[in-house]
DNA sequence: CTAGGGTTAG
């Protein structure tokens, strides 16, 4: 015998389970506590049970749920088994596609609701011009803007609003303007405002977005945020830091924003001032605020400090997540600490690209050449494709471990076999390995086939290479490079001026003296490092004397400059007697 | 049902 499989209408349901819209309301409330995969697939399977699978009701919510906890293979599942899923259905999927990050899928479920002619509401557009947003989809999100005029929601704000920023996502901040002038007066919200503010900001156009701020007669957080972050961004944290400190009410976000841009502009001790000021505050950080603020501590090197975070993420329950966690492996490895790194690698539960950089990057920079490439192979088993990024990395371990033929293969590989185009960083590196391994013609000849005009980088390196291999005259031909790229750096001029000295060429010394004057670069400030005493952070400069700091950090200094005087002659007598 | 903050490289 064959089962026909009629579609249930919900009439036909209902007479034969009375009590089913009870059933359904306990199976939504279920719903809300559900909070992993597995207490999920239970609910949809009681659903398919009582066929609560054809109301669209129930799937709404069901789809809502999953998307909510980045399932969105379980709301496929469930828009597949709805016969005749109805606009909420689809505006759900979309919304879904959009939260978890796939924007592609959302205009796919917009073409088959079409297909299945369901007519789209605000809802949808709002969600479906998000996506095209995401998904770099100009050309789709303009014909979507023709299909909102002809249905007429062009008059609702929800939908303006999220044109304004599709438009400005795309660096088109007129069009998004001229939406916004479209906006009829008393429709126009706070939050058609602060997008307009963002839009702008993101344009770098600081004035208007002033302008627009200052005209507003009512407003929020958000909006205080959103010029504070403009500001951050376009490197002005002095008007930042005032609006700042003048609004009315900061909440973790104005925080974030402000420990943000003090990383940005390097600022690291500020930075660690400001996270202190929120905790001082009473706010209570997110994951969002901790992964900034473990940046800044990479950057400081400073391994007390960034204990300290680390203790007190895993105290207050923080989800180790992949920006707290990529952050936390590349603040280890700053701070010397790859075994911790290692641990935090291990620990997650999730990794992205940057969490496999940041592993790959900090083995590299400890000489590690063959665990970075051992990790590179891993992250390929894993599936996970590596990006230019991955491969200064990788070069730059084969440089510090002196693995000429090595590097060369790599850099073929990452242009034949990964698609990747070499960048300049990518010849820097290259440049580099050939100078340290004293083939300086090679670099040479490497720099002249390059595309595009090599940088101050790429001719340092070079010059470092001359250095060491003692070769005048290509070392000649960087200082001349170096000379108009960048007149102002003396360190690259002391070092010509030194390399001439040691040959006895006091004219070539006199004469880049007289440049370097000419120039008025003598007075340029010396480089500056920091060292962690005690817990103290103690700031100094090449050239400082006793005077210029305190005694205990001279001493430490001294005592530091023993050791590495120490150790060079150990690792000499290695190279030498090997 | 919308908006404001995040990680690697340089």
């Amino acid at each position: 015998m064959q089962l026909t499989t009629a579609p249930l209408s919900m009439a036909n349901v209902l007479e034969r389970q009375p009590d089913l819209l009870d059933r359904i309301s306990v199976l939504v409330d279920q719903l809300k506590g559900c909070c992993s995969r597995r207490e999920l697939q239970s609910v949809f399977a009681s659903m398919i049970k009582i066929s609560a699978d054809q109301d669209c009701f129930s799937m709404n919510q069901f789809i809502s749920r999953c998307s909510s906890m980045s399932q969105s293979d379980l709301a496929d599942s469930a828009l597949a088994q709805i016969e005749e899923p109805n606009v909420f259905v689809y505006n759900a999927m979309i919304r879904g596609s959009v939260q978890c990050s796939r924007p592609l899928q959302a205009l796919e479920q917009y073409r088959s609701m079409s297909r299945a002619d369901v007519r789209p509401t605000s809802y949808t557009f709002s969600s479906l011009i998000k996506g095209c947003g995401l998904a770099k989809a100009l050309r789709f999100g303009e014909s979507v803007h023709g299909g909102i005029w002809k249905s007429g929601f062009n008059w609702h704000v929800f939908v303006q609003t999220a044109l304004i920023e599709f438009y400005a996502s795309f660096g088109g901040v007129a069009e998004s303007r001229k939406v916004w002038d479209e906006i009829q007066d008393g429709e126009r919200d706070v939050f058609s405002w602060t997008t307009m503010i963002s839009a702008y900001a993101s344009a770098g156009d600081m004035l208007s977005a002033r302008r627009l701020f200052d005209g507003m007669h009512e407003r929020n957080t958000a909006t205080w945020n959103a010029l504070i972050d403009g500001y951050a961004r376009s490197g002005d944290s002095i008007s930042a830091r005032s609006l700042f400190e003048c609004m009315p009410v900061k909440d973790i976000i104005s925080w974030t924003t402000m420990i943000a841009c003090y990383t940005q502009e390097q600022r690291y001790q500020e930075a660690v001032a400001m996270f202190k000021g929120m905790i001082a505050s009473g706010l209570i950080p997110d994951e969002v605020t901790m992964s900034t603020i473990i940046s800044a501590c990479a950057h400081l090197g400073s391994l007390d400090i960034g204990r300290e975070i680390h203790y007190y993420i895993m105290q207050n329950q923080f989800q180790l997540d992949v920006f707290i966690g990529s952050s936390l492996i590349d603040m280890y490895s700053k701070c010397g600490s790859l075994e911790r790194s290692l641990m935090v690698f291990y620990k997650l539960r999730e990794r992205n690209l940057f969490c496999w950089n940041s592993l790959i990057e900090g083995l590299a920079v400890h000489g590690l050449a063959k665990g970075a490439l051992l990790m590179f192979s891993k992250m390929e088993s894993e599936k996970m494709n590596p990006n230019w990024i991955t491969f200064v990395s990788i070069l730059n371990a084969c440089t510090h471990a002196g693995l000429v033929n090595e590097g060369q293969r790599w850099f073929m590989r990452m242009k034949e076999d990964y698609r990747i185009t070499p960048r300049v960083e990518h010849y820097g590196c290259m440049v580099d390995l050939f100078s340290r391994a004293g083939l300086l013609e090679d670099a040479l000849g490497l720099i002249r086939s390059m595309e595009f005009e090599p940088n101050a980088f790429i001719w340092g390196s070079l010059l470092g290479g001359c250095r060491v291999h003692r070769n005048l005259e290509i070392a000649r031909v960087c200082g001349d490079a170096l000379m108009s790229l960048e007149p102002n750096n003396t360190g690259h001029h002391m070092l010509l001026v030194n390399m001439y000295a040691e040959n006895n060429r006091w004219g070539e010394v006199v004469n880049i003296r007289r440049t370097m004057k000419g120039n008025g670069v003598e007075k340029e400030f010396p480089g500056q490092s920091w060292i962690e005493i005690g817990g103290e952070t103690c700031q100094f400069a090449a050239s400082d004397g006793n005077h210029a700091v305190s005694d205990q950090l001279f001493f430490f200094l001294k005592k530091l400059d023993a050791q590495i005087r120490l150790s060079n002659i150990d690792m000499h007598s290695i190279c030498t007697n090997y």
